[in-house]
DNA sequence: TCCATAGTTCATATATTTGCGAACTAATAA
DNA sequence: TTATTAGTTCGCAAATATATGAACTATGGA
């Protein structure tokens, strides 16, 4: 497998991080299994929508799909992507104090 | 701050690693710092392209940008990146050896 | 069987991202 | 000054991704 390839195959997994929904769900099911509905009536928004970002999540691999009755359950198929998802919001967090640092010193000087 | 901002915020900033070319400048830049035409060298491509995803990642704050002379050297502002860069990448392997497995069965039975 | 509930898929309009050559800018050298 | 080198920005076409209502499917009652 050529080099290029696996960065391409390791940007597309990441690409499940990069959509305010998608974070939303990640944080959502961080603990829990829980019913379509269940994470529905949480997130909000079309059901059509929400559908499409979790079956393109466990297409990914990312989350597990298991079908009970008329409920689908999801859960996160491993930590490490909750783990990853948290160690990027530090960095955010991180930047956004910064800046504040930044905006602080303007204003004092 | 609503929470939906926070997500938006958050989503924004994973984007930085939903592309093969700044998955690979996150590689790249692991224990280094470097000059754009280092990095233009090592990963090929347009010139332009690769200006353009650094200087996005610069802006999300994922980069330091440090001009000298001529060159304009670029380095992680915070191996946090790398780290959550590593552990999606762990996903994706894991994933795939589920996937391999799944195609041994099928050959074996 | 017929209905209701829970989700998924489809169709398609809109928005965002990417790709890349050409033009441009900044810094140094001749 | 003029030329050269190192990068950035612009312009715009093409590719991807997102949004969302309507139609559809599957399961479990009545």
């Amino acid at each position: 497998m050529d080099n290029k390839e696996i960065y391409l195959l390791h940007a597309n997994i990441c690409k499940a991080l990069g959509h305010a929904i998608r974070i939303e769900i990640i944080d959502t099911l961080q603990n829990n299994e829980m019913s379509f509905g269940e994470i529905l009536e949480k997130i909000g928004g079309p059901k059509s929508s929400l559908s499409q970002h979790l079956s393109s999540m466990a297409t990914k691999g990312i989350l597990a799909q298991r079908k009970e009755g008329l409920s689908v359950y999801y859960k996160l198929s491993s930590e490490k992507v909750a783990i990853a998802c948290r160690i990027m919001r530090e960095v955010l967090i991180e930047n956004m104090k910064k800046h504040q640092n930044l905006i602080n010193n303007l204003q004092n000087n």
